[in-house]
DNA sequence: TAACCCGCAACGATATACGTTACACTAAAG
DNA sequence: CTTTAGTGTAACGTATATCGTTGCGGGTTA
């Protein structure tokens, strides 16, 4: 069981994309084909990748889109655990 | 570069899980905590599977989440990138 | 025939992605 | 101090997705 709060994938966009290129986020936006608010809702962590997303990510920043996908997925599944013990479900498999 | 269409989770789902147990969907359904509808339209490949339903399928099928949620983000990824030219993006980082 | 299972259409509730516009705040430059 | 650029975000609209319920037609089996 991992148990440290996966990042969201904003802040790793924003630290290892954005700074290190010195973009402003309104540069990024334009570059990436959105708009400047869709942007900053994923580097604020109010919004996810999608997939559409990721593949600009991986087209702009010469990257895998499957690699941002992943920490979105990561992420996704980790607040999704946090709440397992309130699903009603019946074990349907042999242990 | 992967060439070959991955399959839609939903028919791994019941290829298997619910046929080497012998489950109607009906059955599946009421054990997974959904409607009969919401399963039916998994398998059948016109819904993914969520994070909510990937936590659900573990614990029926004591399988791991991430597992489905892998699936269903290649499937999302291969239809995301068979579209990517259609989207303008500046290439921002040095090659 | 009757009981059960199935896919699916229709409708609603909720959530997300994305856009535009507009506003307030900050920091830097004139 | 005033102007400008950058930022976060609220409001509003649109498209799409998940998930629920209800109901119907078709198939299989007892």
């Amino acid at each position: 069981m991992k148990m440290h709060n996966p990042p969201h994938p904003g802040e790793v966009l924003r630290k290892l994309c954005l700074e290190p290129l010195g973009l402003t986020v309104t540069e990024a936006a334009k570059a990436l084909g959105v708009s400047r608010k869709t942007l900053s809702s994923i580097l604020n962590g109010r919004a996810g990748i999608s997939p559409k997303m990721a593949v600009r990510l991986s087209l702009a920043f010469n990257t895998t889109a499957e690699s941002w996908l992943n920490q979105q997925m990561q992420y996704d599944l980790w607040h999704a655990e946090r709440n397992r013990k309130r699903l009603r479900v019946q074990k349907l498999s042999a242990a």
